[in-house]
DNA sequence: GTCTATAGTCGGATAGAC
DNA sequence: GTCTATCCGACTATAGAC
């Protein structure tokens, strides 16, 4: 990952976390360097100083994104992976582990402060740069694996067939909708932000779906 | 909507169209009026000419994908209101006007050419300009009314309530995450473009996950 | 390592000939 | 209505003092 190594890791650092700011909330063209420096309290020359260049920035600050993204669920997917090694899992069980992934996105994702990464994430999803690599073979490919598996055996056909990545997908389209779009089911909802009590109703719809989808 | 009203309707049309496409690619930012110019074969001064500015000539964009895309789906949403004044539609039936509201979604925006209006769609959604009005009042809303009501039938639940409105988006989203994270699933695919056979699986299991889940 | 100053580029918008 | 030429502001990146 590009960057020169400058001594001063703390300015480097207040760099990566106004860009994920500012990226994030106008994209890499919306961006400009001296927003970014701006926010940071630092010069606008550390930019090219630090990273190289304005590209380099923004790569280093997916990095990171990729980092904390993954330490946050991290544990929950390790978890369920160690259960799915036991092949004989009753469906009760299978389903209990889609409901908690599902769940911890729900909680991750809404909460409010976490908005600016995830449209960070989408505008790579939307149109994936040369960033695009660093949360796909990081994050979706692993994170999402351990999904396609839950619901192929809860289907009944062969993880990494089609089926199962369109239906994987599918299922977790359910929650993903909500980051995506979430300024119209804001405004559809008459509020600024959602609830406490969204989140709860939310989480119990996602289970009742899958346990009647999966449930036998 | 803005914009002077030069008599050549055709030089104004070219720039709308190329608007679409060049916007749609790169975003607000990322599009300049040059190339939007030089792909509609234009001159550059047109835009000020035709638009006042580069921002009207956006606003312009948006308000004609709104009018493709109702042009798409009225014939089968004034259907579904139509049925639906029946107070008393079988589950079967609610199911059925629902698949079909999905099923065109699939086949509208998965197949393959009008990934640019998605793209432009996603962009407002993600990240609401002054034109993301243009979409909501006019699109989101009637639409997505038009669903709320199917799914709080089908959950015995108040037309309107949160959890409708919470619970209908949960099932648009099961189709709508294929047009947000694209380029993700069919690289998890390994495809560059979705298959017949794919849009057919999807609208398969959209179709079961949906009788699943209300057909009773 | 951090700063100021500035180079060099490219953007949107305008002026005015035709 | 369409063109060329140009203005002017904003951007990224660099040079060089401290």
């Amino acid at each position: 990952m590009g960057g020169r190594k400058g001594r001063d890791v703390a300015t480097r650092d207040k760099l990566i976390s106004a860009g994920m700011e500012v990226f994030g909330e106008y994209g890499f063209d919306g961006a400009t360097t001296r927003m970014i420096a701006s926010r940071a309290g630092v010069n606008l020359a550390a930019i090219p100083y630090y990273f190289g260049s304005k590209k380099e920035l923004y790569n280093a600050v997916a990095g990171r994104i990729v980092q904390y993204a993954q330490e946050a669920v991290k544990p929950l997917l390790d978890h369920v992976n160690r259960e799915l090694a036991d092949k004989n899992l009753s469906r009760r069980k299978l389903c209990d582990l889609l409901v908690e992934i599902l769940s911890l996105y729900v909680d991750l994702g809404l909460s409010g402060d976490v908005r600016i990464v995830d449209l960070f994430i989408l505008r790579e999803q939307i149109r994936p740069s040369g960033a695009f690599s660093i949360f796909y073979d990081r994050m979706s490919k692993y994170e999402h694996s351990t999904c396609t598996e839950l619901v192929a055996r809860l289907a009944g056909i062969p993880a990494e067939s089609d089926e199962a990545i369109i239906r994987a997908h599918s299922v977790l389209g359910q929650v993903a909708v909500f980051f995506a779009i979430r300024e119209t089911v804001l405004r559809r909802l008459g509020r600024k932000e959602f609830t406490e009590k969204d989140l709860t109703e939310l989480k119990r719809i996602i289970r009742e779906s899958i346990q009647t989808q999966f449930g036998k």
